[in-house]
DNA sequence: CTATAAAAAGATAAAAAACTCTTTTAATCT
DNA sequence: AGATTAAAAGAGTTTTTTATCTTTTTATAG
């Protein structure tokens, strides 16, 4: 579903969430060794994601990558867009140049549902919300 | 979503639904000419699904792919299976190891959804059923 | 103001996915 | 049986994605 590098941006995104704010940045290195993800292409995706400001940094002694309170109150839509591309929630599941209802392939009626589930799952909370769920109940990132 | 291979199968599959049958084999190349697709890629493909059964093919003259009524009566399931595997439909949305209820990621409970919506897009109609929907609506593909 | 730490940027490499070409096998027709 | 047709199989090539390495820029600390 998604690509490599947009679950890695995820999970580095909600580590953030969890694990650094504005006093408390973190290297690279840090994010890379916590989720087993190889370092130099997470360092590419984390740059990506602070361009388009979705996450924060500062470069030089102290600095690393951080969230706002700003960036922590957003939900997961723009990092994965910002990654794999706004297309991932309106292209045609078939492939076909186009999606619309004027014009749909045969699956595009239930593709629907399918797009519905998968909006939810990134929008209908913000990445804080999610990260204190992480921490109360231990789960996995 | 799916790989662009399991877009072409799909297409593929609903073409020889509408136009094949034992009697009214079709080569690759008229397939991949209709569906715009390139033909030795599809070529691959038409036959990896032959090889699982989701098709059906014969050598030689008057000979090609076509869907049998019992590949026809089979949902769309299985090709996606086949060309990109299963764990499309139950592998962790964030790319953990394992997905379980067990140790669940942070967006598991709502990958739920998003894995309902997947499912029933492939599984609650038959390839036959999918296909006289395209000719009655006269639906691209 | 200099040394240092860390991100940013750029350039390269490896692996996977998508795509092509050539040879082989099997079915049909004469 | 021999010629022909079309899939099957195998061996490449190209493109995209994933991953690494090197250099440059910028902020901070001393
Ligand atoms: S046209 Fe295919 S999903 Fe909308
Ligand atoms: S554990 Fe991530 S989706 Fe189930």
């Amino acid at each position: 579903m998604f690509s490599k590098s947009c679950k890695y941006a995820i999970r580095a995104v909600l580590y953030l969430a969890i694990h650094s704010d504005a006093e408390h940045k973190l290297g690279v290195k840090d994010v890379a060794e916590a989720l087993d993800v190889p370092g130099p292409f997470l360092a590419k995706l984390l740059q990506q994601l602070s361009r388009h400001h979705l996450i924060s940094s500062t470069k030089g002694p102290n600095g690393g990558f951080y969230l706002s309170e700003t960036n922590a109150r957003a939900n997961l839509r723009g990092v994965v867009e910002s990654i794999d591309g706004p297309e991932v929630f309106s292209s045609c599941i078939l492939g076909l140049p186009v999606c619309s209802s004027q014009n749909p392939c045969p699956l595009h009626s239930r593709a629907q549902l399918y797009r519905q589930g998968l909006l939810e799952l990134v929008e209908d909370q913000t990445i804080k919300e999610v990260a204190e769920r992480v921490e109360r109940q231990e789960l996995k990132i």
